[in-house]
RNA sequence: GGAGAAGUACCCAAGUGGCUGAAGGGGCGCCCCUGCUAAGGGUGUAGGUCGUGUAAGCGGCGCGAGGGUUCAAAUCCCUCCUUCUCCGCCA
């Protein structure tokens, strides 16, 4: 969300940077209008009840003295009905405001390269080398299905498309995933671990920006207002909702792994086999709280805490900086890290890191304080996928499948696997 | 799920319609005293947000949240949330 104030001072500047990333902001064109008529609701509701404070002290005074206060008793009904006229006038003109900041996205970045859609994407490096195979490389579905390791025909059965039964040794490694992925951002990272609800309520969703503009995504439960988790991002960033922090508490890290579940409302036809897209999957998520002014080098700092994972599994992969286009509803900047997927021939996104700035945290309502009386002001928001574990597995089965239909366990998760050397 | 109780400022807590825009403690800040410490005395301590103003300021809102009654609500009514106790169910 934006400030309105900002707003208010910057409208053609922000009409203009918006436009830049092709989204929908017809919303804009009535703001000036409702903000004006806001403004002047406000100061006449308040003019007419502060005379009813002034008013209300007198008539007590009267009371207590025994005088007669019918006079002024009446005059208040009057003031009275005024008052609730005007604040219903009110209550509707700022929840359609309310509704129209809370679908306005976020302002890119001044380094945010400017393009039309996702080919306008910048790679920022990459890193491993791209695997070539003397033999015929199967698809990490074909690999898993022989060995056994995964079941996706059963899950189907059992659920619907879209769901996956992880079995054997294919259990096993993405536990072992899980288990290293933690370890290595708790340990040599320095977040904290985290194990959220998978459950979140519709003030969390608007909070992180998920509602109002994408409910469809979303799975939503029957009886209650809660939503599915679609990536602990949620969980974990209202976990400091509405809270003001100390300035010496940042900047916060957390780690955090979960299922996530989203709706792929839209996605019908694509990427229908495999891990890579499903309704249920799960991720380690890495969450910061930072300064404002630290930001930027955060960023960086994050999205290298997510290659890290990738490199100590010797997955090859690259970085590529998303244009304004491709942002999505709430980054001001975001990077997406790409693993090489053998059987797409091609990079598949495997994280995303994204400074939210203080977008969310205006949502969300998560400030800090740097003195002890000083002004709150807001935190920037930032996470990253550390990493997407059904990506991961895919990636690994793939990069690491040797003729026979084997997958070679690489060394940093033998220590995870039991020793286990290969999966066959 | 059923029945009861409760949610007041950093913490505890008083307060059932107007002199409570919130008593009293604790804690914390400042000052004094006692050569340090302990103890004691004094004093201060609602933040936040919105509107307005160049600003100092002025004003609106605020006692879990949201509605309502009333000239006036922490106080009365309704809905919801959370916590606690008992019962039921259960990993």
């Amino acid at each position: 969300m934006l400030d309105l104030k900002f707003l208010r001072k910057n409208f053609d500047e922000v009409k203009e940077k918006l436009s830049k990333r092709g989204e929908d902001i017809s919303g804009l064109d009535r703001f000036e209008e409702l903000d004006q008529r806001r403004r002047e609701l406000i100061a006449a509701t308040e003019e007419l009840k502060g005379q009813r404070n002034e008013v209300s002290k007198k008539i007590a005074e009267y009371k207590r003295e025994k005088k007669d206060a019918d006079d002024l008793i009446k005059e208040m009904r009057d003031v009275g009905d005024r008052i609730k006229v005007i604040d219903e006038e009110l209550r509707v003109v700022e929840s359609e405001l309310e509704e129209i900041l809370l679908q306005i996205p976020n302002i890119p970045h001044e380094s945010v390269p400017v393009g039309n859609s996702e080919d306008d994407n910048v790679e920022a490096r990459n890193w491993g080398e791209v695997p070539e195979f003397n033999f015929e490389a199967q698809a990490h579905w074909d690999i898993a299905t022989n060995l056994g390791i995964l079941d996706f025909e059963r899950a189907a059965k059992v659920t619907g498309s879209r769901f996956v039964f992880y079995k054997g040794m294919g259990a096993r490694l993405e536990r072992a995933l899980i288990n290293f992925m933690m370890d290595l951002h708790q340990d040599e990272h320095g977040y904290e671990e985290m194990l959220p609800p998978y459950l979140v309520n519709r003030e969390s969703m608007t909070g992180t920006g998920q509602l109002p503009k994408f409910e469809e995504d979303a799975f939503k439960i029957r009886e209650e207002d809660y939503f599915l988790i679609p990536t602990a991002e949620v969980p974990v960033t209202n976990f400091h909702r509405d809270e003001i922090l100390n300035a010496d508490q940042l900047p916060i890290a957390y780690t955090a792994f979960s299922a996530c579940f989203r709706s792929e409302a839209g996605s019908a036809g694509r990427d229908t086999r495999g891990l890579i897209r499903q309704h249920q999957f799960n991720k380690v998520e890495l969450v910061r709280f930072v300064k404002p002014e630290e930001s930027y080098d955060q960023l960086e700092l994050l999205t290298g805490h997510a290659e890290k994972v990738l490199q100590l599994l010797k997955l090859p992969y690259r970085v590529m900086s998303m244009c304004t286009a491709d942002l999505g509803f709430t980054a001001a900047k975001k990077y997406d890290i790409e693993v090489w997927i053998p059987s797409y021939n091609t990079y598949r996104e495997i994280s995303s890191c994204s400074n939210f700035e203080d977008f969310q945290a205006r949502r969300a309502g998560i400030r800090f304080r740097r003195e002890q009386n000083g002004k709150p002001e807001f935190v920037h928001t930032l996470n990253g996928s550390g990493l997407a574990l059904g990506r991961t597995v895919a990636a690994i089965l793939e990069n690491y499948q040797q003729e026979d239909g084997t997958v070679v366990v690489p060394e940093v998760l033998r220590p995870y696997m039991g020793g286990k050397e290969v999966i066959k």
